[in-house]
DNA sequence: TCTCCCACCTC
DNA sequence: GGAGGTGGGAG
């Protein structure tokens, strides 16, 4: 496979040498947490039963050769107001799903690291915080990297380049210059069309998340994903078992992520690299119109653009203004090493395979088990008012419109404090868990006015203190319900934590959509992961805490509906999710 | 860096 | 034929 993550860091992590570790084809795995001191056996079983056959959910990535392709070059993804689609498109084939039970599948984006990136000299720069023009502190990548000449001593910026090559940006070795990545936008979930379906239905063909849309609005009404450019992002498939209401958010509800590294990208305004603008083009359908090289097709775009003379391609044009070498001037893919590509990782397009570290040729979905955000030590989680005790008493739809206030905590919470125990933090998706769960069946949010329907709270259905800790709000993809953009918490890179095979819950899912990925998931580049219920508890309570609070009835979505869904989620209490609760 | 508009294309 | 997905380029 493909560097994966690598190729954006996702792999690569000071301290983490194991990169390979846990390899897996294809193996997907189910979220779990170790269950806390309040779990009862009962629902340690229960539990265990509701996990049953999701660790025999294998799933595949659709034209991963193509994937890979980009991953090595280093994927950049286009985002604008208005939404555009991923290229290549998010597929993959299901296997191992119970051909009568129903599943849930959706997609969520993550952060891949907690840093904004830049594209200069033919490369992807990590900012680190520091200012430019100071080789001296650049910013060493992980040690023990083999072929990439990583050291720990800090490097000038020629050596930074040098390690650009191909782990340009996992490395985090380059310079800093402006600082942090922004705030993380509210996580989104991306609900397949055909949600609710059979195994059967899901295993019949590729499922496709073509449709899915990325943007850079955070106000936006769509429901497309939202992204900040310049930032790195790990695409993450959740399948998610349906409960009795064809829905999803109980407590219970079994549910497994998937994860492939070399879908990891980075979100632009416009291509950076020269070399992905060429992939897209030679790739995608719709961007036919930008392919071809040769004198015809010079001369009909000279045509159609009302000259007479021959014109070179924009692409063609563009490219050469930043290599020396035409990418149409070999082949059909127009990907040529220039000359100042050579010893250039970026630019190694035929010498990738040369070039890069080598990977076996598969990509397993990564799997994790457990996910990963955390919080550095003193890392403060956001809190709303809706939080904690005061949700039990506001968390109703009138609390909709002023949750957009938060506070701070006035210090990290101490794991002895269950409601930031990392066990008690398997963060629902939306959805899941202690709120009130979602159903995709009985009231589409296809239309406009399904959308508004899933806009709606939660009546009096569930008391808030019925509910476990972590309660889930989710935004509305309609201007009326826009969901505040609240950020997420600083990305720190955290421990992995051991699971259990109890805590799976899809609670975990909407917690591990937001925050960024943690690093030793893409670590192996040859997994889907599945993970289980954070690990970084804190840190995905921070984000859970910075969303505004909103309390939504089960939700019954059925296709089509509207398919994407705010992952925000908020802390009400500190017993574990799985342990509270009816 | 981003937005908007354009021509060209697929579906 | 039209809706909508492309990247380029101007600003």
């Amino acid at each position: 496979m493909a560097n994966g993550g690598d190729q954006f860091g996702l792999a690569e992590r000071p301290g983490a040498d194991s990169p390979k570790e846990g390899k897996q084809e294809n193996r997907s795995f189910t979220l779990t947490s170790a269950p806390s001191p309040q779990t009862s056996s009962q629902q340690v079983e229960a539990c265990a039963e509701d996990q049953e056959g999701m660790e025999a959910i294998k799933v595949a990535l659709h034209d991963r050769e193509l994937w890979t392709k980009f991953d090595e070059v280093g994927t950049e993804m286009i985002i604008t107001k208005a939404g555009r689609r991923m290229f290549p498109s998010y597929k993959v084939k299901v296997t191992g799903l119970n051909p009568k039970t129903k599943y849930i599948l959706l997609m969520d984006i993550v952060p891949g690291d907690d840093h904004r990136y830049k594209f200069a000299d033919n490369k992807w720069f990590v900012y680190t915080g520091r200012l430019n023009h100071q080789p001296d502190l650049l910013r060493h990548g992980a040690p023990g990297r083999a072929g990439l000449g990583l050291s720990d001593k800090p490097q000038t910026l020629r050596e930074c380049q040098c390690l650009t090559v191909f782990k340009s940006i996992s490395l985090a070795p380059c310079r800093s210059i402006t600082g942090k990545a922004e705030p993380a936008m509210p996580g989104r979930l991306y609900v397949h069309p055909d949600s609710p379906a059979t195994g059967a239905h899901w295993s019949r063909q590729l499922v496709s998340f073509q449709k899915l849309k990325l943007t850079n609005n955070h106000l936006d009404p769509f429901g497309h994903i939202i992204l900040n450019s310049m930032h790195k992002y790990q695409p993450r498939l959740h399948i998610v078992k349906a409960d009795e209401n064809n829905g999803f958010g109980s407590k219970n509800t079994a549910f497994c992520t998937h994860v492939f590294s070399e879908t990891a990208f980075i979100a632009v305004t416009s291509y950076q690299n020269h070399k992905i603008t060429q992939l897209k083009i030679e790739n995608n359908p719709f961007a036919k119109g930008f392919r071809g090289s040769d004198d015809n097709e010079l001369h009909r775009m000279a045509k159609l653009q009302g000259k007479d003379y021959p014109v070179v391609p924009r692409s063609t044009v563009r490219q050469r203004a930043c290599s020396t070498g035409s990418p149409f001037s070999r082949d059909s893919r127009g990907l040529q090493a220039s000359p100042e590509a050579v010893g250039s990782p970026y630019n190694c397009e035929s010498g990738l395979n040369r070039c890069s570290p080598q990977e076996p040729p598969s990509t397993p979905a990564t799997h994790y088990s457990h996910p990963h955000l955390h919080l550095q030590p003193g890392q403060q989680p956001q809190l709303y008012h809706c939080h904690k005790r005061k949700a039990d008493e506001n968390c109703s739809s009138r609390t909709r419109q002023h949750l957009y206030k938060k506070h701070f905590t006035s210090g990290s919470p101490s794991q002895g404090e269950p409601y930031y125990h990392p066990s008690s933090y398997p963060p629902p998706p939306p959805g899941l868990s202690n709120n009130p769960p979602l159903a995709l069946s009985d009231s589409p949010y296809s239309s406009d006015m399904g959308q508004r329907q899933a806009c709606m709270y939660a009546g009096s259905e569930h008391r808030l203190d019925e509910l476990s800790c972590a309660s889930w709000s989710y935004s509305c993809p309609l201007p009326t319900a826009m969901t505040p953009m609240e950020p997420y918490p600083p990305y720190t890179p955290h421990p992995p934590y051991s699971s259990s095979p109890q805590g799976s819950r899809l609670s975990a899912i909407a917690h591990q959509s937001s925050p960024p990925l943690p690093e030793h998931v893409a670590h192996d580049p040859y997994q889907s992961h599945s993970s289980g219920p954070s690990q970084n508890s804190q840190n995905l309570h921070g984000r859970q805490l910075g969303s505004p609070l909103r309390e939504y009835p089960r939700y019954n979505l059925s296709p089509p509906l509207y398919h994407t869904l705010d992952t925000t989620t908020h802390i009400r209490c500190g017993v574990p999710e799985w342990s509270a609760a009816s």
